[in-house]
This record gives structure tokens, sequence and C-alpha cells, in this order.
DNA sequence: TATTCAATGGGGAAAAATCCCCATTTTCCG
DNA sequence: CGGAAAATGGGGATTTTTCCCCATTGAATA
């Protein structure tokens, strides 16, 4: 049902300012949409949201300050599952995706899109519930038989994570180990671990992956 | 003198078509200003650029495929001095703010900001020739003696930045020296002299800062 | 011309990272 | 309960990185 007496209402959640502002703007031009909430990280969501008054959808960036992406839609999906959540991003790896479809992302825009492409995904979202600009991950999930194994190789530990994010940095393993309380031997397992299921060969292709993936927040972004 | 009778002609240069056809919403928006160009990188600007109706200034994006913000500013000055260069960016380091300085970049802008900024930073770079959302590369540039030298220091050689470039990978710098063409003790003396410029202390240290300059571009930016 | 300086390459050693093995404890699940 | 799997820690060797020295060459310069 593509057009409603009701506008489709939309958040947006954005920590540059002007990315979201032009945002809204599009997105109220398409005539069929109102933006009615915008927030710079997930915190600033939470304090600004009305739950007599939820929006239908929430345009989520993944890089944010506070509260990023991820701890947000959790938050969303756990709060209130009936909001749609479309991520706009820059990342499109197999991994951020697959942490964000589990999160309870119903679909994912790059930020090199036009605005046809945007409200069409707004609209797409709304009716089937899902989008994806790249069918990629769609046969991903449905090709591999055990999504289980798949998604334990897939994912990280909470102390692999911990590692990536700290090996984005100057200091030695030593010090690193010290600091996540485990002894360098047991790091070296994570790291053996993380080049495994990352696909690296050495530290500097995790911090890469790091950067490139948004597990570690750029200092300016 | 702020109104005038023809509008502020303006380029806009960014691979996130989203971005730039909100940019140029928004710069329409301001009804003094209007957009005459959008490209998606250097070359589409270029190809696009019409020498009997040069724009007013370009508002630059860094980080692009094809031709990024630093061969692009470097042509615009050297090709058409008259346009000012604005740059739209996520980087604010002195080593990327100083390259662009000297390549004719007139002003910086984080994209954190809001239209009123935007605004304020057309009209002043119209105005006044340039225009700086912080004072720091102001300052420094001010404070220091002896410029040229710190140009030197922070400058880094064509062989310095081939290593930056290439260090951002898994591979040891011994095979780096082969694709180089040098032995692995002359590389040995770009990489201190990275890790001094630079001010880090490893090799990760080194990644990490190329890949927060937009030294090294991103796969999916 | 003499000197300085950058680029080139090297020896050697210490530190760090990487990769093999292994054992113990805990946790989880059939 | 019993076994599988994960988390923890280690020994030891190899490779890579990092940091000291140093020498030679050629270009730039006082």
């Amino acid at each position: 049902m593509p057009r409603q007496q009701t506008k489709t209402s939309i958040a947006i959640v954005d920590d540059h300012v002007l990315i979201t502002q032009m945002l809204a703007t599009t997105i109220t031009n398409f005539g069929d949409c109102q933006v009615v909430l915008q927030a710079t990280n997930g915190k600033d969501l939470q304090r600004q949201i009305n739950p007599s008054q939820l929006p239908d959808l929430v345009i989520l960036d993944v890089n944010m300050p506070v509260m990023d992406g991820y701890e947000t839609a959790k938050w969303l999906t756990a709060t209130y599952p009936s909001i749609r959540i479309l991520v706009l991003t820059m990342y499109d790896s197999e991994l951020a995706m697959l942490r964000l479809l589990l999160l309870g992302v119903r679909g994912f825009l790059k930020k090199d899109i036009d605005p046809a492409t945007l409200k069409d995904a707004i609209v797409t979202t709304m009716e089937t519930g899902f989008y994806y600009s790249e069918r990629q991950l769609v046969n991903l999930l449905q090709s591999k038989g055990n999504n289980i194994q798949l998604v334990n190789n897939v994912f990280l530990s909470t102390k692999e994570l911990q590692l990536l994010t700290l090996a984005c940095s100057d200091r030695p393993y030593k010090v690193i180990a010290q600091e996540m309380g485990i002894s360098f031997k047991t790091l070296d397992h994570y790291r053996q671990a993380l080049f495994d299921k990352l696909n690296v060969k050495s530290r500097v292709g995790l911090a890469i992956y790091a950067l490139e993936n948004g597990v570690v927040r750029k200092k300016t972004e």
C-alpha cells in the first residue's frame, strides 16, 4: 500500500548535523514522508523519543560518538520492535552487516546513493519490511547451510573485539595484555582467532580492518 | 558586500551523490547562491567545467576515487586560480590541512556542521578569501618563525608517501622494499623519517595515520 | 673547491610479533 | 555425569620490526 492518509514518520540519527539536516529536507520533499525527530547519537535519540508518537522508521548512522549504531539498533529493537531501522553507512563488510542484521536492522544504504534510491529504500522498507541495496548478503545467508556455524565464525567475542580495538595503537601486545587483564599468551590466541576470522595476516591488517569497518571510531569522524 | 546582483555560483565535488544533492538543495535554499555544477571526482569536474562560466567557489571533498581532493585542488589552483576552494572533510590533521593550504585551499569545513555554518563559510570565503572553522592552523602558521623548516618537516617526500601507502598492508617490509625498488635498509630510513614526522612509534601507527588522514583510500568510502 | 646534505645501502642487536607445540581449568551441552 | 569446546596460560623457535651504529655516492651550496 504505497499511498496512505498518514505520512510515514521518520527519525534520523547521525552526528553529522549537516547530513542530518539535508536528509531531513530531502525526505520532506518526497511529500509522503515527514521527519519527526533528529538526533545526533543513540543517547540523544533515547532522550528525544516519544513513546506515544513513535516514528515508523529510523535512519541510523553507524559511526557516532557516545552511543553508536550498534548499541542504538540493539536498544531500539528491544524497546520498540515495531520501528523499522535503515542503516546509513559507508561500511559494507559482511561482518558489520551481519551484526546489524542480527540486531534488527532492516536494510542498508551506502552514502553514495541518490535521493531517488533513498526514497525507494524508505518505501520498500515500509512495504516489505526489508531493503538491501545489494544482494550479496542475502545470497550469503541463503547459500550457506549452517547459519549458526557461520555466525559463530563471523562474530567476534567480547575479548576479541576488545583486542581488535586495542590493537589499533602504538602499544605493544605486552602492554595491551596488561590492559586487558590477561596474559600475553592468552592474547596470542585471540590474536590468532582474529587473523582467522577476519582473514588478515598481521596486526596492521587488524588495524586496517577495524578502521575500515568502524570498529574503531576515527578521531575526526 | 554581502548582497550582489549576481548570485555566487558554486560547484560541488563529492563522490557521495546523496550528500552532493543535499548540499545543492541546502545551498540553493540560501537564496543568494546557485549550484552550477555537481561532480563526483576531480576528473569529472575537469570534464564538466566550462571555462567561459567558471564557478566562484568549489566545495571539494578530499576522499574521492579516481582523482582526489589533493590532485583536484592542485589542478584547480594551477588552472583557474581565481576560484575559491572550500574543503569539506572529516579529517583535520595539521599535515592534511597544511598540504591543502599550500595547494590553494581557502578554508575547511568538517561534516558535522549545520547549514547556517555552511552558509557562513561560503559567505566568509567569498568576502575575505579565507575561512577556518578552527583557529589552530592559523595560529600554527603564524607562531612558527621558520615556515620553510616547518613545511620541510611536515611534508612527506614521494618515497615516504609511497611507503606510508604500502605500509597499510599485510606484507612485510622486505616485500614492500622490493615493490619500491629499494633495499630493505633504505626503506628503514624512510620508515624512521615517517615515525619522526608523523609522531608515531610503530607500523600500526603509520597505518592508522594513513587511514585517518585519507592518505590511503578506504575501500568503501 | 670544499662542505654539507640527502639518498642509498649495510651490520648487528634488541624488541616485538608470529607461529608451532602443549597443559589446565572452566563451561556448556547431550 | 561425561565429553566437547572454549578460555586460560606456557615453552620455544622463527620472522619481522625497530633502533643503534656506519659508509658511499651524488647533488646542492657556501
